[in-house]
RNA sequence: GCGGGUGUAGUUCAAUGGUAGAAUUCCAGCCUUCCAAGCUGGCAGUGUGGGUUCGAUUCCCAUCACCCGCUCCA
């Protein structure tokens, strides 16, 4: 159903109502970068609170840092990252793909390649006369290295000796903090981490929408684990992210488990599985779910040399622990959770466009609505008593019917109207986004009906 | 980055080598007692930079951005 809608409509409602604006976009922009309006800041803050809610504040196990952007390069060469994260690309000139240089070398089993510099890579290309694995040919471009890492520089000279990266990815400022947290908390095998952040990669080709941008924001948990006990912990998270999802109020056909093969592991994970969601444009990877079993600790521990194992009293035993990883793109989630609640509905031959949110996640959760202008400061009055609350937004201009129009467009669950009749009687009526339904509600109890509704 | 496509108000769509129109949105006013009502007025546009030309939004070049593929990934 997520299929058939139209990527467009939703790029237009997001820039239209000020979810997302092109980034710079007064002179000229900046390809795939993209900024949040007023409503899509409301929206990525309460999905990112849902997340806190379900991982952090209502889990026995998990806590939250946050920790910087900046890192000592050390970290990415122990990560892998530097060496890993990079890629030697060619350019067939015949047919126009681009491909794996590395791949179409080790395809050949011709032995181990893995040291082979750039201009190495492209003579034996050359001398091998090796094909084209889509039309054949043999008219490649010389191999290319796209390393996915931003470079900065730290301090006010470019000096190479100050040269640093922007985080790749937010997990490894939680493994090089490994010591402090156990330290500084008095946990216990098993617990997890999580942080919320921005990371940037280089991408080649980033592309629909938020979906691949190069800076992008990620909620991701570092668990940590007896390793024997890891495979058990890594089904227990993969249900629970999917729960996660679903309790948001993403259909189950829009989401669906896709396991790597060995081929698509990263450097660091053992096995892994994405959590897809069906975007407009097709199934894409929404979540990350990886064992990284002791592949950070164990790096960081023999070249840091501080120890980062573990003693369990109960076995006698030192260990490192093991990790699993769910890593979630916020941007995309958020992308999936506007493309899952888009709906176009029917009514009298006019069309509804209405963002059917989670109420929870909505930008606004109310709308507060004068019957009349004549109307105004009493409804206002109540405007400013509930904003107390809740995020509210007050309108008055248009029929009553249009504004309720408005508020379903960005996902606004209820509108409180205020009429001739309030003020005598105290009460209000509450329409129901979803159903269009009217309740008559007191106004002393509007707010715990509300608190009641958004409850996640 | 490569190949292909696209680029006119916030949005949808017109038109033209010679003053760029409309609908809708938005704003103001009138009206309006619960699902995009009506009336009046208003704001707002040829992505950017060059070239050809007396004159370019239109023709040419470059550039930028977006869309579709390829490689990568949360």
């Amino acid at each position: 159903m997520c299929a058939k809608k139209d990527i467009k409509k939703i790029v237009s409602l997001c820039k239209a109502r000020g979810f997302v604006y092109a980034n710079s976009e007064i002179y000229g922009g900046l390809s795939n970068t993209w900024d949040y309006g007023p409503l899509g800041v409301l929206l990525k803050n309460n999905i990112k609170a849902a997340f806190l809610k379900k991982f952090v504040q209502e889990n026995e196990y998990n806590l939250q840092i946050d920790t910087a952007i900046l890192m000592n390069p050390k970290v990415w060469e122990v990560s892998g990252h530097i060496s890993q994260f990079s890629d030697p690309l060619i350019d067939c000139r015949s047919c126009k793909t681009r491909h794996r240089a590395d791949k179409l070398i080790k395809e050949l089993n011709l032995g181990n390649f893995d040291d082979m510099s750039l201009s190495e890579m492209s003579e034996f290309i050359k001398n091998n006369k090796i094909k084209c694995p889509n039309c054949g040919n043999v008219d490649f471009t010389s191999v290319r290295n796209f390393n996915l890492m931003f470079k900065t520089f730290q301090g006010i000279t470019e000096d190479k000796k100050d040269e640093i990266y922007l985080r790749p990815e937010t997990a490894q400022g939680i493994f090089v903090n490994f010591l402090n947290i156990l330290r500084t908390t008095r946990r216990k095998i098993p617990f997890g981490v999580v942080q919320i952040g921005k990371s940037f990669r280089n991408e080649i080709t980033p592309g629909n929408f938020i979906f691949r941008t190069r800076e992008f924001e990620q909620m991701e948990l570092e668990f940590f684990c007896k390793p024997k006990e890891s495979f058990k912990w890594l089904e227990y998270w993969k249900n629970f992210c999917k729960n996660w999802l679903l309790s948001l109020k993403i259909f189950p056909q829009n989401i669906r488990f896709k396991d790597h093969s060995e081929k698509e592991l990263s450097h660091y994970s053992k096995v892994a599985t994405d959590i897809e969601f069906l975007f407009p444009f097709g199934w894409g990877e929404l979540w990350g779910i990886a064992h990284r079993g002791s592949f950070d600790l164990t790096n960081h521990q023999r070249v840091s040399k501080k120890k980062l194992e573990v003693f369990d009293e109960k076995e006698n035993l030192e260990y490192l622990p093991e990790v699993i990883e769910p890593s979630l793109g916020l941007d995309r989630v958020f992308l999936a959770l506007i493309c899952n609640a888009y709906e176009e509905e029917n009514v009298k031959e006019e069309t509804r466009v209405v963002l059917k949110l989670h109420k929870f996640l909505a930008p606004f959760k109310a709308a507060v609505l004068p019957l009349s202008k004549k109307l105004s400061s009493k409804a206002y009055n109540l405007f400013l008593l509930l904003s107390k609350k809740f995020q509210l937004v007050y309108d008055e201009t248009g029929s009553i019917g249009k504004r309720y129009r408005r508020q379903d467009e960005i996902g606004t669950p209820f509108c409180i109207t205020y009429d001739f009749d309030s003020e005598k009687e105290n009460t209000v009526t509450i329409r129901d986004r979803d159903t269009m339904k009217q309740t008559r509600v007191k106004i002393e109890e509007v707010e715990p009906y509300i608190t009641d509704e958004i409850c996640f």
